[in-house]
DNA sequence: AAGAAGATTCGCT
DNA sequence: GCGAATCTTCTTA
C-alpha cells in the first residue's frame, strides 16, 4: 500500500486483513446503503474510510460488484517507506507499533474521511501496488472485535510477522 | 431530542 | 487486564 502526501511517500506491506462479505451481519453494509457506508457499494478496489469510537479511522478495500456492499478491513501493515513521517503521525518511535491495528494503520498513513471513495487501483493519494514480492504463509482466525457471526474464519495474516495485531495462532 | 452501540486505542494498575 | 475517551449513525420517544 502506498500513500502520497505532498512530496512525501509512505508505504508498507499489508500483513493482516479481515473479510466482510455480502450478507455478513457483522459488516457495515448489512442494513443496506447509508450515507456512512455508501463507498462500500462502489464496486471493487475503492477506499471505504469511517470514523469510530470517537478516536479512530479505519480503512477498507471495497470488494464485489457495484451495488453489492462488501469490503476487506486492513488491520496491519509492515512499514517500508516514510517511517520517520509515520513516527510523527503516530507519536511513537516503536516501528512495530506504527501500523499494528486498524486505527493505528490509518493514522500512520494519514488516512481520514477525505480519502473515502478514492480509487485504490490507480496512483493517486492512496493506492495498492504490486512491487513487493515475497512469499508468506497465511494464517487464518476468527475476526476481532465484532459481535455477530463471530465464528467465521475470515481474518487473514502473515504467519510469524511481528507487525500483526492480535493472535497469530491458527 | 436523547440514548446506545460501535470492525479501537491509550494509559494506568 | 480494565476503563475512559469521544464522534457518528441509527433507533426510539
Amino acid at each position: 500500500m502506498v500513500r502520497k502526501t505532498g512530496p512525501r511517500r509512505i508505504s508498507g506491506r499489508i500483513v493482516e486483513t479481515e473479510a466482510y462479505p455480502p450478507g455478513d451481519s457483522s459488516g457495515h453494509a448489512f442494513h443496506g446503503q447509508t450515507v456512512r457506508n455508501r463507498s462500500l457499494f462502489l464496486g471493487p478496489g475503492f477506499a471505504y474510510v469511517y470514523f469510530i469510537y470517537g478516536t479512530s479511522y479505519m480503512l477498507n478495500v471495497t470488494a464485489d460488484e457495484p451495488g453489492v456492499g462488501a469490503g476487506v478491513l486492513l488491520r496491519a501493515v509492515e512499514p517500508l517507506e516514510g517511517i520517520d513521517l509515520m513516527k510523527r503521525l503516530r507519536n511513537t518511535d516503536k516501528i512495530r507499533d506504527l501500523a499494528r491495528g486498524p486505527g493505528r494503520l490509518a493514522a500512520a498513513f494519514k488516512i481520514d474521511q477525505r480519502l473515502n471513495g478514492v480509487d485504490l487501483c490507480t496512483s493517486g493519494p492512496l493506492w495498492l501496488g504490486t512491487a513487493v514480492r515475497k512469499t508468506a504463509q497465511i494464517g487464518t482466525t476468527v475476526r476481532i472485535g465484532i459481535t455477530h457471526e463471530i465464528d467465521r474464519p475470515l481474518r487473514f495474516f502473515e504467519a510469524g510477522s511481528p507487525y500483526v495485531s492480535g493472535p497469530s495462532i491458527r
